[in-house]
DNA sequence: AATTGTATCTTGACAGTGTCAATATAGCTT
DNA sequence: AAGCTATATTGACACTGTCAAGATACAATT
C-alpha cells in the first residue's frame, strides 16, 4: 500500500521509502528539540516521529543515541568557530575589541542555548573515546581562540613572563565557569553578567601594555 | 514522653519488612553509585535492589527520582559546607593562606567526586521550582565562601574600589569552569590544574596589600 | 489490651525508552 | 536486466519511572 504520510519534503523532492538526507533532517530536528527541551527531552522515537520516519531509521545514520548527541554537540562548535573566525579574521578590528566581541560572543551564545552548550561540554562527550570526530571540532575551536591570546603576545602587548596558552587557559575558565552559572540559572541576573564580563576584561586589561 | 525525636534508630537489626532508617540507606547508596557510575548509571529500581528493597519502597522517602538526585546533590554541598567551616573558622591560618587552602579543596572535591560535582551544578537542579531545601543549602555554602573575601575587605587588604561580592563571583566562577574542565576531561593533565590554580592566586594576590 | 490510624513496604501493571534481528524497498553499478 | 548495497520497516526484548491497590508493622487512643 503507499504512503500515507504527506512527507514533509527535506529540501530534496525524492521518494517516500528513502527520505533522501535524513541524517541532516534528524540532526536539524535534534538540535531544534535539544535546544527547546532540553536533553531529557529527546527521544529518539520522538524524534523519528517528528521527522516521519520509523523508530530504528536513525541507526542507519548514527550508531547511538550517544552518537547523535555527538553530532548535536559539535553542530555547537562548528557554529562557534564560525563566529570566531569571523572576529579574529577581521583587518577592522583592533586587538583588544577582537577579544572582548569573542568573550561576548561566547558568553552570548551560551546564554542563548544553553542546554545545547551544556552538551557541548557535558562529560560524556569528552569522557570516552568515540566522539574522535566531535573533538576534534572542538579542539579546533579552542586553538582558535588560543591564537587570539597569541596575537597579543605576538605584537609584544603581553609582558614576557606571561604564557599566552596558560592565560587563554584560565581566561577560558572564567568564561566557561560563567557561562555555566549564568544559563544554569545560578546566576540570578542578567546585568551582573555582563558587568562581571566587563569586570573580567579589565582585570585582563592590566596585564598588557595597549595605549589604554 | 521523653523520647523528642522518635525512632533515630539507625541500623536497628528488626524486622525485614520495616527497614527503619531506609531514606538515609537509600541516600547512601545513591551517593555511592553516582560517585562510581555516574548518574547514568543510577536507576531506581537498580538502588532498591542494592538496598534490598522492593521497586516502590524509595517512592515513600522521595517524591521522585528527581528528588533523590536533589538529595544526593545536597550532601555535596553539605560537605564542602563542612570543610569551607573548618578552614574559615580556623584562627591558627592566615587569612591568605585559608583562601588558597579554601581554592584547592574546592577544586580536589570536584576533581574527586566528579560525577556528584555534575550533579551539583546541574541545570536540572537549579532550573525548577521544586528543590527548595537543596538551593537553600548551596547558598548557605556559597555564603560562606564570599565571608572570606569579606574577611580580606575588613581587614583593609583590598582596594577600596574592590567589590568584594563581585570578587568573589569571579573567583568562582574561574573555579568551577576550571573545575568542570577538569573533571570533564577537557584539560587533559592534572599538572596543569595545580598549575592554573598557583596562577590564579598570583593573579588575585596582585590585588591584595598583603604583605607578601 | 484491643482498636484504629498512619507510615511503610509489597506486588501488579502501564507507558515509554534504547536497541537488536529479520525483512523489505530503492537506487546505483554492472 | 541483474544484483549489490544503502536505506527504511516491523517485531521483539529488556529496562526504565511511576501509579494503584493491597499487605504489614508500629503508634496512639480508647
Amino acid at each position: 500500500m503507499d504512503k500515507i504520510i504527506p512527507n514533509i519534503t527535506p529540501a530534496t523532492p525524492t521518494a517516500n521509502y528513502h527520505h533522501g538526507n535524513l541524517r541532516e533532517a534528524l540532526l536539524a530536528a535534534s538540535v531544534d528539540i535539544i535546544r527547546n527541551k532540553g536533553i531529557q527531552g529527546l527521544s529518539l522515537r520522538n524524534l523519528a516521529e517528528v521527522v516521519g520516519v520509523s523508530r530504528t531509521a536513525p541507526y542507519h545514520h548514527f550508531k547511538d543515541k550517544d552518537a547523535l548527541l555527538a553530532a548535536v554537540a559539535e553542530q555547537g562548535f562548528i557554529e562557534m568557530n564560525g563566529f570566531f573566525g569571523k572576529i579574529i579574521q577581521n583587518p577592522d578590528i583592533p586587538l583588544m575589541q577582537k577579544l572582548k566581541q569573542a568573550l561576548t560572543d561566547y558568553v552570548r551564545f551560551a546564554v542563548q542555548h544553553p542546554t545545547q552548550y551544556e552538551l557541548m561540554f557535558g562529560r560524556d562527550m569528552w569522557q570516552e573515546e568515540n566522539h574522535d570526530q566531535f573533538q576534534r571540532t572542538a579542539k579546533d575551536c579552542f586553538r582558535q581562540y588560543v591564537q587570539l591570546f597569541e596575537l597579543f603576545k605576538e605584537e609584544g602587548l603581553l609582558a614576557e613572563s606571561e604564557n599566552p596558552l596558560r592565560l587563554a587557559q584560565i581566561m577560558w575558565a572564567t568564561l566557561h565557569g560563567l557561562a555555566k552559572l549564568a544559563c544554569d540559572g545560578i546566576f540570578g541576573k542578567q546585568d551582573d553578567l555582563d558587568d562581571i564580563i566587563e569586570y573580567a576584561m579589565s582585570r585582563f586589561e592590566n596585564l598588557t601594555h595597549m595605549p589604554k
